[in-house]
DNA sequence: ACCTGAACACCGTTCAAGT
DNA sequence: ACCTGAACACCGTTCAAGT
């Protein structure tokens, strides 16, 4: 049954290499004992080597030297094992955003931490977007909510505005993630994107009139600038309320 | 291996459930054969009665009243048939939107009837963004596309602002079908954010002032309102860029 | 051509048994 | 207290064999 001994973790959660001394355990075989840290810091590196898949109890209690079972004494199940490592990920991503003059660019640095953070991590976004009220959205939401405060909106437009921003930075980080996943080598981005925008041209003129317009424009774009490009939509309309 | 006879399946993918030829359909055994639409028909009900997980090859074929290999001649793999169900609710979702007067409030109508698909249909949120530029994405960009011309964008911006729109539609889509995927009652949900609401008030007041003070906000928000709520943030950026 | 179901190579998770 | 690894109950996918 299982009930975790770790599912009041804090969310305090930084990659964490520190060990908290003690050595000379009578074991000679690993001199540092498990820890949900350890754990965490090794789930991490396996995923970014491996991918998704990569993740399962047997490659991880290998590279931890351990068994597979010795895991679930210090990590409920795997959901909370993800979810652990994401919020380590995105409490980092959030500690290396730089200060900003105007609530604006603190935003469109926040977004571009974010953006970043699972641009490296593609698998931090599906964990994102599956699971939210964790522990790292929250510090997301958080911090955008003081600068949407900051931006003057008023009492109802705050949460509202600061939801949006939120959901966005997280859905077209969770979505560029993917796409990326899907891709593997940067080469194949311009090769896969001109493909794409010729298959966008030859579509029926009628049923797609759009896509064919723009068609050009999708074989050059650059994903971040479009990101950020959509925050912009989005502080202008929060802007104009104010 | 397993180069599928299904990979260059069409588009079309509606629901399907009109048969060609019989209508009284005896309880016994299945007179008609198997057939791509057959199988993602069944594949939908299952993924609407069972969840995301429910979806095995061994309960689909139990369904069909086959062997699960026999799915295998007329799908490549259970990621194409997820793909085709997913394009077959998002086909008819479109297929519902009302026309209306103005692009802004087209746009709207095109949010909200996938938002409520997603919301009928969990699974197809958590396939919406790990698959992208799949037919069911390219029909709602393209959609959307045509509103936001309609609205007098300029061409640089047409682009950006249909992606942060199709973006952020299939992104808090998808966040709240998973949030419900968690809830399942609605009588948890009111429950869950009376809890929420009140450890967001418990948080430190140096650390989290923001979410302390909407705090309230989230225990009475309506989901749906704030999604259309940030469509019409993002809509104001881009009348403002007109 | 289409279908069947056993077989294969995996999973996450549990648990008796060890230290 | 912590760790080990076999065992259990599943998967998706393949394929020889049937009709």
């Amino acid at each position: 049954m299982a009930d975790s001994k770790t599912s009041a973790m804090p969310a305090s959660a930084m990659p964490a290499s520190a060990k908290p001394t003690r050595t000379k355990r009578r074991a000679e075989r690993r001199d540092d004992a498990l820890s949900n840290e350890r754990i965490v810091d090794a789930a991490i590196a396996l995923l970014d080597d491996e991918g998704e898949d990569g993740l399962t109890f047997r490659a991880l209690a290998a590279r931890l030297s351990t068994g597979s079972g010795a895991i679930y004494w210090h990590v409920a199940n795997k959901g909370q094992l993800l979810a652990a490592a994401t919020d380590a990920i995105v409490a980092s991503a959030l500690g290396k955003v730089p200060v900003s003059a105007t609530p604006q660019e603190a935003i469109l640095e926040i977004a571009a931490g974010v953006f970043e953070a699972i641009d490296e991590h593609p698998w931090v976004g599906a964990q994102l977007s599956h699971a939210p009220w964790r522990a790292a959205t929250l510090q997301i939401f958080e911090r955008i909510g003081q600068q949407v405060q900051a931006m003057g909106a008023r009492g109802g437009a705050q949460f509202t505005a600061a939801s949006a921003l939120l959901s966005y930075i997280i859905g077209v980080s969770v979505q560029n993630a993917a796409q990326a996943r899907a891709l593997e080598a940067p080469v194949n981005r311009a090769r896969f994107l001109a493909k794409e925008a010729a298959r966008w041209q030859a579509f029926d003129a009628r049923e797609f009139p759009f896509m064919r317009k723009v068609a050009t424009r999708l074989a050059k774009h650059d994903d971040r600038a479009e990101f950020l490009g959509g925050i912009g939509f989005i502080l202008a309309g929060v802007a104009a309320a104010v």
